[in-house]
DNA sequence: TTGTATGCGTTATCAT
DNA sequence: ATGATAACGCATACAA
């Protein structure tokens, strides 16, 4: 390995001033042309790379922006994450990425670490059981652009970009109210979370509106897993006859795969039996025995805007604050009995 | 937003010397204990944060590794990714994400990027296009560890954690072969990768050693996407009749779905007209109305192996340069008319 | 145990 | 158009 080559080692050969090599580099405009083609004639010759650790000192600024997001799903997180990154690497923004296993303090330490890193903005998706906003706070008092996409905390002035949950709860509901399903649970996220909070709201304004009778041992939390939607299906699937209910409204597709996995398992028949709901639009969501009427989410454009919307803040400190929200769409497929029978693609 | 603490505003404070406080922050053990207390308290109660941009400059070491992929399909790479991500974080390393969308350029202006933020070294899955190898080269010569992941370039003296795509192929046409099929087609990866040679040149043997007449139309390039699949197939379904195949290993599970598609549209049906095998076993493989035949790789495991074998090389100069091939496993399921008709997830 | 001088590679600022 | 100097924040090497 040669030593690496340095701006000093081109002025050097040149004989000219490191001032002199750095402008020519950087393209700016007064620089005799002649000398300018000299120095990156010999910077090529002589394999220079910029060094940006140092350029990111001198100019503290780091072209790097920290994507913290919670869960590596078959396809919710992967997808946000590709808009991001179409998004960044058009700016010439590179990617760190912070996966926090929906833990708390891995967020905290992978917070520290961006911002002691010096990226120029963080996008984060909030783990499950965060129960308090102090470590968001410390990073907008110390000036760090923070744009929450998906999963965000309110309150904090912090931009976000994300869907509107009560609604899409709402448009499920309606759904299923409008098949004349009356009694109806929900497996809902943690409470801790705005979105779960929403989505459970949803529910339960839609059956107040529908006059529907509402029993507590209908709301079981679930997490957002399959294995949780599998643990909360059995508790519901537990309740004798007059109270089981005719639909479960899921939090996500995760737990509706896995409520039906307890149902399938109890003998029981989707939607013949229990007619069940999901959100998110899964991959796996319309390949299922019983395809799942769902919410479609627009997963690769919330990982574009909230990119744009966190390098806006980047440029421009006096960006103002937002709260992104955008459509989805409910698809109807047969998990909660629709006529529907066939998706496009007849393979799947 | 207050302007940032520095090691030199705590000495200040404390009227000691900058060199103390650095000592003190890293724990070094010639700092009298006291003192020590006193300078991490004040760290504390300043809000210091360490600025990691000057010590990479310092240490000339970055803490960050970066991850070249081709594509963020629905489960490869993810799972892959989190198997890096796991390493790398337990060793404080951070992942700097380049997404490559199989285009070789994108690939050689991301490994730039990289070699500029002085990554402490680099795990990268080649691009589906790539057709020379300068761009790792120079990486080599410039001593930035690199090691392949899944696809891998051979010849170039870096380290590679892979499956044996050649055993592999080897495995899947037993099995077609196993239950008498003799007119077998390929769709073929690009043959610019070492793991698209290998798993045709899997497929060519086992013709050869069962005594299998071939043709070339059998042979059709079909990349690694859904609709390289489809249109791949759709050639081999216009060969007259004694030319059509009755069996057609696929490079991958997303072409073999694309090919079930074609079938699918042509008014055949999978296995009894034509069957099927894949590579991979995507989350949708299970699931697809036909559930395919495929090959297990282990890719949370990939994901770890490349990490820890890079953190070697990154630790240690003399690192033993391996290919290191992990273990897979042909999963039969049904569209090679197998006999076995249900997995364990019944619901699925 | 603590301090001083110097360097890491680059750019801003102020000269010339 | 070009150059000299200082600064970014931290750590190494050596001295006290």
């Amino acid at each position: 390995m040669n030593k690496r080559v340095t701006i000093k080692q081109i002025a050097i050969e040149l004989n000219v001033s490191m001032m002199t090599v750095s402008r020519a580099l950087n393209d700016r405009s007064n620089v005799d042309s002649r000398t300018k083609q000299r120095v990156l004639e010999t910077a090529a010759r002589l394999g220079y790379k910029p060094n940006y650790v140092a350029k990111s000192l001198a100019l503290n600024k780091t072209f790097s922006i920290g994507v913290v997001f919670p869960e590596i799903s078959h396809s919710f997180f992967p997808e946000v994450i590709k808009g991001i990154e179409r998004v960044a690497s058009k700016n010439e923004y590179q990617l760190i990425l912070s996966y926090t296993a929906e833990n708390q303090s891995r967020e905290i330490q992978a917070l520290q670490t961006l911002e002691s890193k010096r990226v120029d903005g963080i996008l984060i998706s909030m783990a499950q059981d965060v129960d308090n906003t102090d470590h968001y706070k410390v990073l907008i008092d110390d000036g760090i652009p923070l744009t929450f996409f998906d999963r965000c905390a309110t309150g904090l002035g912090a931009s976000c970009v994300r869907i509107d949950d009560y609604q899409s709860a709402l448009l499920v509901m309606k759904h299923l109210m409008g098949l004349g399903y009356e009694k109806i649970a929900h497996l809902h996220g943690p409470v801790e979370l705005e979105l779960g909070r929403q989505r459970l709201e949803g529910y339960k304004d839609a059956m107040k509106s529908g006059n529907l009778s509402f029993r507590e041992e209908w709301l079981v939390e679930s997490g957002f897993s399959e294995k949780g939607g599998y643990e909360a299906m059995n508790n519901i699937l537990a309740l004798r006859k007059p109270d089981m209910p005719e639909a479960v409204m899921c939090v996500n597709d995760p737990v509706a795969i896995g409520a039906m996995e307890a149902i399938s398992l109890a003998g029981l028949k989707v939607p013949d039996d229990i007619a069940i709901t999901g959100f998110t639009d899964d991959v796996r969501a319309k390949l299922i025995r019983v395809p799942l009427t769902t919410i479609e989410q627009p997963t690769y454009a919330i990982g574009k805007k909230a990119a744009r919307k966190l390098l806006r803040h980047i440029a421009s400190k006096d960006e103002e604050v937002e709260d992104i929200v955008l459509d989805t769409r409910l698809i109807v497929r047969e998990s909660c009995g629709a006529r529907k029978k066939s998706e496009k693609l007849s393979v799947l």
